[in-house]
DNA sequence: AAAAAGTGCAACCGCCTCTTC
DNA sequence: GGAAGAGGCGGTTGCACTTTT
């Protein structure tokens, strides 16, 4: 048995509201108020509407102080930061911006922003892929291709805005960022890695009281987080920590850092936490199943694959490292191309960095830039 | 000038959560 | 505890308008 539809489908009216239609709801919502039934409204006052297109139209563009259009840079900036941190939850992004509203941000998201931040980007991404050998070209293009646009989207800005903020930061180091290939890295880069698990807060999320690590968030929220995304396979998993679909105590942590480290941590029959600590070489196979959680939307099989790592022991041969590419769905070679870009701007195996590097690196960072400055 | 393609945005749809009984 | 209804939300659609060819 399905769900009773809201109202009678067959005798309300869809389509763009009148004048007339607009001025009933206005005049009789500011006189009585909602009377907090949105279903039983429109016949109260004798609109052939749905209560929920009442609604939507008072809130949307009916009720008083609502604003439209010309966002200021800073609303601009506060859209893109909660957007990098939260992802597309517009109801509590348009909390944060009187006078505008969910739809309003979305419609707004969509057609510019997006494309005013990430446009530029693409289009020199392009234009770098395009002059590498055709198959390198083909092979990231395919990845591209298969990523999830909004945890890409996600990715990409999160990087950029990271640098702007913390000048100091990771992102602002080619030199520290990993290669995909565990083997051929410094051991000594390993303590570059663990700092930047500790990277500042998101200043735009403290300034709205929003919570700035996953740590924060209620365990039940958490966990309906996770629910989430277990059954959603559209929902990526940044920011949040996952409970081990095996039933177990494990659970990991998918940072907002896209960058961070993944922590297997368990939780004993005490309730203490316990957390293990992986060397460098399953922190960059963490990092790339992490990668794969976010950009493939599998976050359970990350889960089960770091699981996995932690119970083989600290032992990383090849035979893992290539059963990381399967469980992540693609080739190594169709990855390079990101690697490759990082060599760019990288001396082989310096753990030490400059300003000049960053500036002067060529390459995907670089890019991120370029399409920030609006 | 006209057709095609692109863009912006209001509104709808369907799913999920919350509340009430 | 669970069923039903209402509210809330994000994704998507459809259409008017603008720009390009």
């Amino acid at each position: 048995m399905g769900r009773a539809p809201c109202c009678d489908k067959a005798n309300v009216k869809k389509g763009p509201w009148s004048p007339e239609e607009d001025a009933k709801l206005k005049d009789y919502i500011e006189k009585h108020g909602t009377g907090g039934n949105w279903i039983a409204l429109p016949q109260k006052i004798g609109l052939k509407r749905c209560g929920k297109s009442c609604r939507l139209r008072w809130l949307n563009y009916l009720r008083p102080n609502i604003k439209h259009g010309g966002f200021s840079e800073e609303e601009d900036n506060i859209i893109c930061s909660l957007y990098i941190s939260i992802g597309s939850r517009w109801s509590i992004i348009a909390a944060q911006l009187p006078g505008r509203t969910d739809n309003d941000i979305k419609n707004y998201w969509n057609t510019r922003l997006k494309k005013k931040l990430l446009g530029r980007r693409k289009q020199s991404s392009n234009n770098r892929l395009s002059s590498a050998n055709h198959q390198d070209s083909k092979d990231a293009n395919g990845l591209e291709d298969s990523l999830s646009s909004s945890a890409l989207e996600r990715l990409q800005l999160h990087m950029h805005l990271q640098s702007l903020q913390n000048p100091f930061s990771f992102y602002n180091n080619p030199a520290l960022w990993p290669k995909l290939h565990p083997f051929q890295e410094n051991y000594k880069m390993n303590q570059s890695f663990q700092s930047f698990n500790h990277e500042s807060p998101n200043p735009v999320l403290i300034q709205h009281g929003l919570p700035t690590s996953p740590q924060s968030d209620p365990l039940s929220t958490i966990q309906q987080d996770y629910a989430k995304i277990s059954k959603n396979p559209n929902i990526d998993g940044l920011g949040k920590t996952l409970n081990a679909s095996d039933g177990s105590n494990s659970f990991i942590n998918v940072s907002n850092n896209p960058m961070d480290s993944i922590m297997v941590s368990n939780v004993n029959d005490d309730g203490i936490q316990q957390s293990n600590h992986h060397h460098q070489e399953q922190q960059v196979s963490a990092f790339q199943a992490e990668l794969d959680s976010i950009l493939n939307n599998k976050a359970a099989a990350a889960v089960n694959f770091v699981t996995q790592q932690q119970q083989q022991g600290d032992q990383m041969g090849a035979a893992d490292f290539d059963y990381c590419f399967k469980e992540m769905n693609v080739s190594k070679d169709s990855l390079m191309w990101w690697s490759n870009d990082f060599d760019s701007s990288k001396s082989a195996s310096s753990n030490s960095w400059d300003s000049n590097s960053v500036l002067q690196s060529d390459g995907i960072f670089q890019d991120y830039e370029l399409g920030y400055n609006l």
